[in-house]
Order: structure tokens, then C-alpha cells, then sequence
DNA sequence: ACAAAGTTGACTAGATTTATAGAGTAAAAT
DNA sequence: ATTTTACTCTATAAATCTAGTCAACTTTGT
């Protein structure tokens, strides 16, 4: 399960690959519109400003917005900076491994090869999803049809 | 991530898949050869066995015991017993579902869209994986490699 | 230049869940 | 009755989630 840190953050990421780009958001704003509790969402975008995925800019006309374009931002790794792992248990992480202190022989352990499977499996479709993707999918309302159909939906939204 | 619970859970699980049917392990005994805290295991193997997945005897000659052939059990049921749903966020889960709080329009929020595909992918692993197959995994050793096969396994071998 | 208003940022605190330990109770076998 | 084992209850430390207060910075109005 992801924390709610996680999830509040990808809708804020969410909310702000769709403000246009060179404007910001208001936390405020993305807190109303997402029904996050403020301040909890000032701590998480703090984080994701030390991890390099947003800027901030204080005072009037202040605010966040994306560091870099939306598809260049990998679902997986905004997951990774708020939550840690993608993997179910760490010594199946690839990214931060750390051995399990209650393994001996950890080439054997059942549950760690199962889980490096799980863990496969999530990140195949976290790593390859764009956070532009991941906001297309809810602009088309259905997350079937999805990957392909979204791109000339979204060149049309930032025509108008 | 999972809990330590669900982590510990599974580790008793396949030590159980692993005593000759009709016979009982004790407590104490999975503890120590997985490194489990007792009590920690105590509470846990209570929860299974109100989930109906082991039996216990009380007494000498007592202890815990599957309450179905490992091949019946299937790893995703005894995750869901211990951590619940599968899904990152509950609004995701099919067994367990219910509404997010924060979600006005649920069809179309980016996150869930998302979610309902990383929990698809989990849940094809450790639901089509029952418990004998991941004691079997444990038991090969080189479980990634006859599992997986490829280049990406060995490199994530590599790295442990 | 100065004050005021808007905005992020940092620090503290309480409520809830997770992870662990201890002490003792209940049942079953000998 | 004694021993062996599962089971229950209580308690403590850490992490998560949320709210409140105040400080730091940036623009705008005068």
C-alpha cells in the first residue's frame, strides 16, 4: 500500500502537469481541488522540491510547477521519492537493496524471489508510465484505451 | 512496501508448507529459524488461523499446522489476510474496494487509473502463485535464474 | 525606500498505526 | 499434577498523518 504521502503527491504532480507550463499553482489551490489537507501537502511538496522534481517561488504570483516536462517524469521514480521502494520487501529493491536482517541465506528465501516478481511486475508499469501518461489517463476518463489515444487530446487542450 | 507482519507471515507460511503433511510446527521453532520475534509470530500465525489457513494444537505434541494442501493457497490470499488489499490505494482494489475520500470524480482520477493497472500486475504474480510454487522457489536456490531467466535476473542477483 | 500582503518553509504537537516485549492464562498430553 | 504449548492482555517505541504557529522571502502599492 502506498502512504497517503504517495498519493496526495501524485495528485499534486498530477495537478501541476496541468497548469501550462512557465505558470505555477498555488498549494492552496491544489490542496482545495484535490481535497488534501494543506499543510501536509506543503510537507510533501518540500520533499519533492529536495528531490528535484518541482520549483518553488515564494510571494505573490508564487507557487510550484513541474522542474521538467511532465513526460520526462517517471511515475515510478515520484513514487520512489515520497514512499521509498517500489519493491514489497527491500531486499527485493533494485534501487535501494538493503539485505533483510532475518535472512541467512537470502539466494534461497522464498518470499524474496516471489516479491523480486512482484516487484517486476509494479515497476514495469510504474517505470513506463510518464507522469503526462498517468494525466492523460484521467483526461480521457478510462484507463483502458489509454497510451495512445491521449497525446492528440492533450495538443488540442494546449492549443486552447 | 509490505509490513513486516505480511513478510513474517509468508516466512511461517512456507516454513509450514515445509513440514510433512499431518505434522505440526511449533511456534517457538519458526521463530528461531527465521529470525522472527516469538511474540511478533504469535499475534501473526493467531490471525491466520482465524483466517482459516493454519490450525493449532495446544498442548505437547501441539503447535500449528496449513489448513489446506499448500498448493490451494495462493500467496496473494495470505498477503490480503495480513495487510489487506493488494491495490496501493484502496480505491484500486477489487476484493476490498472503497471510495477515496478525496475523489469527487473517481472514473477520472489519474491516480486510480494508474493504480488499478499496478494492482492488476500484482496480483498476477502472487495470485498465480500458490504457496507450494514460491516454497519451491526458496528450495532450487538459484530460483531467479530457472524463474526468469534473463539478463535483467542475473543483474538483479548481482547486486545482492 | 518602506510597509503590507501573499506565499512558501520550518518547527512543534497530538492522534493513530506498526513493531516489539513481558507477564500471565488456558488447554492438552503424560 | 506437571509440563508443554498456544493464547490473551497490557505496555512501549517508532512511524504515519494531520493541525497549528511562526519565520523567511517576494512582489506590489505608496
Amino acid at each position: 500500500m502506498l502512504t497517503k504521502k504517495a498519493k496526495y503527491g501524485l495528485k499534486a504532480m498530477v495537478h501541476l502537469a496541468g497548469v501550462r507550463p512557465g505558470e505555477t499553482a498555488l498549494v492552496a489551490d491544489i490542496a482545495a481541488s484535490n481535497q488534501i489537507p494543506k499543510k501536509f501537502l506543503d510537507a510533501i511538496l518540500g520533499e519533492l522540491r529536495n528531490a528535484g522534481f518541482v520549483h518553488s517561488k515564494k510571494g505573490k504570483g508564487g507557487g510550484y510547477m513541474l522542474a521538467r516536462p511532465p513526460s520526462d517524469i517517471g511515475v515510478g521514480n515520484i513514487v520512489r521519492a515520497l514512499d521509498g521502494p517500489l519493491a514489497p520487501i527491500q531486499c527485493a529493491s533494485k534501487t535501494v537493496y538493503r539485505r533483510c536482517d532475518d535472512c541467512t541465506d537470502e539466494t534461497r528465501c522464498a518470499v524474496r524471489l516471489v516479491m523480486l516478481r512482484a516487484r517486476e511486475a509494479i515497476a514495469e508499469v510504474l517505470d513506463k508510465t510518464s507522469l503526462e501518461q498517468m494525466r492523460e489517463l484521467g483526461e480521457s476518463g478510462d484507463g483502458v484505451r489509454s497510451l495512445v489515444g491521449g497525446k492528440a487530446a492533450r495538443q488540442a487542450m494546449d492549443m486552447a
